[in-house]
RNA sequence: GGCCCCGUGGUGUAGCGGUCUAACAUGCCACCCUGUCACGGUGGAGAUCAGGGGUUCAAAUCCCCUCGGGGUCGCCA
């Protein structure tokens, strides 16, 4: 496959059993001149003078100039010259002061150079399929089946050390409050609820599988019934479910759980870690201290979504009452449809033209919407106004429109009627493209916000039954219990969540620790009492034990750190991801198996083609 | 399952009915070059324009199908 005829590799210069290098190329300054060092690592660019020739070279810790000179070291010079990019070497040679003048302010590394005496090639390699000495973007293809190599980026690098430093912080600052680090176990019981598991089949038990963990939930408040009173876990979860740019099917949590706690315990200590995690691992990143608190209603209210980017505003604003005032057929029939009138006010866009409210309105309809509601406010004056609905809406009622916006000259107004879910969804969708477009989301900020007081369920008109908002351990509010038998929907949740710019980051909740209560949730759910012995059985029997009050947050990890870096996929902070099929495209996972394995499980496939063998 | 975007030398892009015998940058190969650092210079090789079918006098370009990659809705308690 090699591009290139190979050259021979060399014996290293230092063979034996210590590493062939006794310095990384990052870490050289100064105070290392006039010493004799031993590098190795990746050729990262070359540049051949003819008479002399430049290696930049790469290790995990950074790059350093070496030189070739043929007048210091002929025999070292004449290999150099057949070095190429990605080139394994090792080198010793004196560490200099580059002469005067040529110093590269770029390189921490700049000051210096490594005047090479001894060269070794220990292993040569074909030009790799795309730029590993640059970051231009290349197919996703390619990032994933030469994993290996797009690794070696040093972005990539970078990402992977953040997320080092991130987990090893974390498990430093829990273990400095009384958490102990739990292992809980990957395979276990497989229940229907929530998203879809992946199933092991069992050998020792033919015809019966596994489950890998959606999250430990169960585990880690039956730890708190052990009496651990303070559990934790960097917890690898696995949900078989459609994959996005912030979705892999198996993805790391920090999973946390704490006994003799109420919502105020967890959230000062989740945002006691943030805060410090923050300024620990990106000190260059500025926050909203102490962290915003938004209720659930209000971040519907005001931003349309439970997972507000705050860096911006821009928020949404009732205008039903001036609607119904008006002569806009669309706007009564969406009110008299149980429906509201919302809009968001963007700054500066009056003057958007037809195509560019075009996209706009294509955005809203792809959206859910019927429909898009312009007011564009003249920017000679703040009482002329432009709009797509200027026949049904009269002077005056635009004006209090404006006014309600807080609208200025040369403003523009984004309207929607419909049904409150639809208004929500599609004002937050505009928001946020808006937001974009005017270059609104500060890359310095981490806008960490928590949402609270959810409600507790959710009625899905589709399965005719109640719904969760988060998981069915989540207690009611105390004060709510008794609405649980007349008006569900009603009942306060202990659920909060952590958002960060946009991303939820972290969810959790104070759980239910009687029995009698967990029962009526699920039966609530619509579970029989079959259903929840058989798939909660256990669980419920170790509440019954004294199990203490206790609560507890996960916090996704890869988004975390997605964020902190400023990536647009998690993918780019996993070593190994998968694409967008959940396929491993380096070692072509998931793959079929042999007959025999398939017999040893006791399994047959419907479709007998896609057996190996 | 739905919708949207993408697929052109190794890589990243341009070209969007005729000027394409496919352009540019970089990489690759050869030669020149002793202070460069995205080194520079000269020359060269390298693409059945993802695959298949269709429309047309003429297709990289328009249409359909397939494959592959991405985004998104549903889904993710």
């Amino acid at each position: 496959m090699s591009n290139r005829p190979a050259l021979s590799y060399n014996e290293p210069i230092y063979p034996g059993g210590v590493l062939l290098k006794d310095h990384s190329c990052g870490e050289l300054r100064k105070q290392h001149i006039g010493q004799e060092v031993t590098l190795a690592g990746w050729v990262h660019r070359r540049r051949d003078h003819g008479g002399m020739v430049f290696i930049d070279l790469r290790d995990r810790e950074g790059i350093v100039q070496v030189v070739f000179n043929p007048q210091t070291a002929q025999q070292a010079y004449e290999v150099a010259t057949s070095l190429r990019n990605e080139y394994v070497i090792q080198l010793s040679g004196e560490v200099t002061l580059r002469p005067r003048g040529t110093a590269n302010a770029n390189l921490d590394t700049g000051e210096v150079e490594v005047s090479v005496k001894k060269l070794a090639v220990l292993n040569p390699s074909p030009t790799p399929p795309f730029y590993i000495n640059e970051d231009v973007d290349v197919d996703e293809l390619l990032c994933l089946k030469y994993r290996y190599l797009y690794l070696r980026r040093q972005r990539l690098q970078r990402n992977l050390a953040l997320r080092h430093r991130v987990i090893k912080f974390i498990r430093d600052f829990l273990d400095g409050r009384g958490f102990l680090e739990v292992e809980t176990p990957i395979l276990i019981k497989s229940t229907p609820e929530g998203a879809r598991d992946y199933l092991v089949p069992s050998r020792l038990n033919l015809g019966k599988f596994y489950a890998l963990p959606q999250s430990p939930q169960q585990l880690k408040q039956m730890l708190m019934v052990s009496g651990l009173e303070r559990y934790f876990q960097i917890a690898r979860c696995f949900r078989d479910e459609d994959l996005r740019a912030d979705r892999q099917p198996e993805f790391t949590q920090c999973d946390v759980e704490m006994s003799f706690v109420d919502e105020e315990d967890i959230l000062q200590l989740t945002e006691e870690m943030f805060t410090s995690l923050v300024k620990e691992v990106i000190p260059q990143k500025r926050m909203l201290l102490p962290f915003p608190r938004l209720t659930y209603r209000e971040a519907m209210e005001r931003y349309g979504t439970d997972k507000p980017d705050i860096r911006f505003g821009m928020e949404l604003r009732d205008i039903t009452d001036i609607a119904l005032q008006t002569e806009f057929d669309i706007f009564h029939a969406a009110i008299k449809a149980g429906g509201t009138v919302r809009g968001i006010c963007v700054p500066g866009c009056g003057s958007y033209t037809r195509h560019q409210m075009d996209e706009l309105i294509g955005q809203a309809t792809s959206n859910g919407a019927r429909g898009l509601t312009t007011v564009s406010i003249s920017s000679e004056s703040s009482t002329s106004f432009k709009s797509t609905a200027l026949k049904h809406i009269t002077q005056a009622q635009l004006e209090s429109i404006a006014a309600r916006f807080d609208a200025r000259q040369g403003d523009l107004l984004l309207i929607v009627a419909d049904k409150p879910d639809v208004v929500n969804n599609v004002l937050d969708v505009l928001r946020r493209e808006m937001a974009d477009r005017l270059n609104l989301r500060d890359k310095n900020l981490l806008a960490f916000t928590f949402i609270t007081d959810f409600p507790l369920l959710q009625w899905n008109d589709a399965t005719n039954k109640w719904d969760v908002m988060h998981h069915p351990f989540t207690a009611p509010k105390d004060e709510d219990i008794a609405l649980l038998d007349f008006d569900p929907a009603s009942v306060g949740g202990r659920h909060y969540d952590l958002v960060c710019n946009g991303s939820e980051l972290g969810s959790g909740s104070i759980r239910m620790h009687h029995r009698q209560l967990q029962e009526k949730i699920f039966t609530l759910l619509g579970y029989s009492s079959e259903e929840i012995n058989q798939q909660f059985g256990p669980f419920l029997a170790a509440l019954e034990y004294g199990a203490p009050p206790h609560g507890g947050i996960a916090l996704g990890i890869d988004r975390t750190i997605m964020i902190f870096a400023g990536e647009q996929s998690i993918r780019e902070v996993i070593a190994f991801p998968k694409n967008q099929n959940a396929v491993d495209m380096i070692f072509d996972a998931p793959s079929v198996v042999t007959r025999q394995q398939l017999d040893e499980l006791n399994l047959t496939l419907k479709n007998k083609q896609i057996v190996k063998g």
